[in-house]
DNA sequence: TTGAAAGCGCTAACAA
DNA sequence: TTGTTAGCGCTTTCAA
């Protein structure tokens, strides 16, 4: 009882109904009889009915399309995302459609604007660093155009973002560096120009404050967040005298560079120095000595995101413990240890 | 002169012509005038109309939408894949539906179905290990839906498939360790289910036989391509007497599992013991000692699956010096050395 | 609670 | 070379 491709007009038929009703069982409104309801839907499942997206979008002006914006190099982290994004999306019948762009174009704006537009997406989540960007999300509002943002610091409203509570999670990396007996110690941070780096230097300068410990202009370089920065900025901060007995990096493939630069120079980790960085990514847990870090639960943001997005779309469909702000986590492994007795 | 939301009749209107040669316009048909193309494509311009997707879609039974599936843990893999599929969608008005899926759930074939159907994809870019699975492609050819597989062994017709040479690859890499004098080697495979693995390992294998060197079952284990089975698989190759003087694993993950339980051990790399994989992921100009490995190029792979996707979905669109095969290369870093003289 | 009919913006037979 | 006229499969006024 099958047939090859069913339209919301073969149900309608078999079922005796108008193609209104059909209709209205599919959006599941609630002025459709028990009893016609139960026929409809009896004469969906036999014929394997599932309407059709292009047409209900051209007719409803929507895609049932979700796209995602980036411009992150971080390959692990964005996959973490996608992988978070989609559980909820198929869920919900979306599809994830991506766009990793480039936020320094001048264009930049424009072009997101006419990926939204070119593809009538119902509604985009964006990843840090572009999501601190207050001219996309400007535009996103004024072309009406749902969105919620994945970032570091609070800087919209509860249904658009969700956050990563760096501050309190750099906090705790302060704790284990002072736990250590750690006093002099060196920090790269990311571009200072991004809220997430300032966010996390203040929260780890904040808190060594409290231990009375402070780190002078000559033992912090702002990095760019790649390895080779990471190697430059180490190279600077090991060639100061005292040395620094730790390193704390705004990331891991700077933390990275740290390690490799104290290899070339003979430093031990973390014997003579501890090192220390930010994502957990791959690099972590496999580069020897395997990293300290701090790990962000990005699926689960991911999908904390996606479930408000939809939310925004089509109200009240997702019924949400709406949090907007996610723990960090510490993850201690072989690069920090005691500071080395005098 | 613009208007809110130019529609194909704005233009007809404007241009003074019928709908359906505003039509050809778009849809570069040679069955129109100059004449008439130049007005229409000024007031195209002018009014900076572009064709609603959905619309079209619907009309044409065509989504302008591709996807990508793949069940591949490397993130940085993926991420690279997409980049390059990216750059030649946008390109040609396509856009990008990602699909990390489950091959071994039991109703994966009927799955990827599903996710073709439900939002009518153009066509299909499929990675590997999946792009070997010969259910798939045959659902596909009978669902009638174009498809591009990006594989290491010659399975399908030109069309259909673009190949990186990974037994020359491998041909390159047995050179090496011929060259640098090794004798004992280990090697750690992947899965031997997946032909890939078994094309690399024979790669390897036929090369060193060319130098009369041979590899005893006692020194050839199979590996998952995960770190942790990385290894307990130089576990038990370090244990072996005598002990290998160079390991080769199937990928990076497993070569980084190797080069732990070498330093775990205190067994010196590249000094004791020369270690390789094959991928070049983030880990392996990251790790210390760096790895020598094999790059494939990945985004210029995944570049050209995607021209002859399109170009099978609209015949001769782009043209084409269709290669077939991909040439990766050997990238030789610190983990590989000298035999020890005795 | 249900249905008839008019589109959504585009493509595609068929004519002219 | 160009235009006329139906739809594609669905949603949505409006009326019953």
């Amino acid at each position: 009882m099958e047939i090859k491709n069913p339209t919301i007009n073969d149900v309608a038929r078999l079922a005796g109904v108008s193609k209104r009703t059909v209709s209205r069982v599919i959006n599941r409104s609630p002025l459709v009889g028990e009893n016609t309801r139960k026929i409809v839907d009896k004469v969906i499942a036999e014929i394997n009915f599932s309407p059709d997206k292009q047409a209900r979008g051209l007719a409803s002006s929507r895609s049932y399309l979700l796209g995602l914006i980036y411009d992150n190099p971080d390959a692990l982290y964005i996959d973490q995302v996608q992988r978070g994004v989609l559980d909820v999306c198929t869920e919900h019948g979306y599809e994830l459609v991506v766009h990793p762009c480039h936020s320094r174009q001048t264009d930049f704006i424009q072009e997101c604007g006419r990926f939204i537009s070119r593809s009538k997406l119902d509604g985009v989540i964006i990843l840090p660093p572009v999501s601190e960007n207050k001219e996309l999300a400007a535009a996103l509002r004024a072309a009406n155009c749902p969105y919620v943002r994945i970032a570091s610091v609070d800087l919209d409203d509860n249904a658009n973002i969700v956050i990563s509570d760096e501050r309190q999670a750099m906090k705790a990396m302060a704790d284990l560096f002072v736990e250590l007996g750690h006093q002099s110690i060196g920090y790269i941070s990311g571009p200072l120009k991004y809220r997430s780096s300032i966010e996390r230097k203040e929260g780890f300068l904040a808190e060594l404050g409290e231990f009375n410990i402070s780190i002078p202009e000559s033992r912090m370089t702002e990095g760019k967040n790649s390895y080779e920065s990471g190697k430059e900025c180490a190279s600077e901060l090991l060639s100061r005298t005292p040395r620094p007995t730790a390193i704390l990096a705004n990331n891991d493939e700077m933390a990275a560079g740290v390690l490799r630069v104290a290899s070339d120079l003979g430093i031990k980790v973390p014997e003579e120095l501890s090192v220390a960085g930010f994502d957990d990514n791959i690099l972590a847990s496999r580069i020897i000595p395997s990293l300290t870090t701090i790990r962000r639960p990005v699926e689960a943001m991911a999908s904390l995101a996606t479930q408000k997005l939809i939310n925004t779309i089509q109200p009240q469909s997702i019924p949400l413990k709406f949090a907007k702000l996610v723990k960090p986590h510490l993850v201690i492994r072989e690069s920090t240890g005691k500071v080395a007795k005098t």
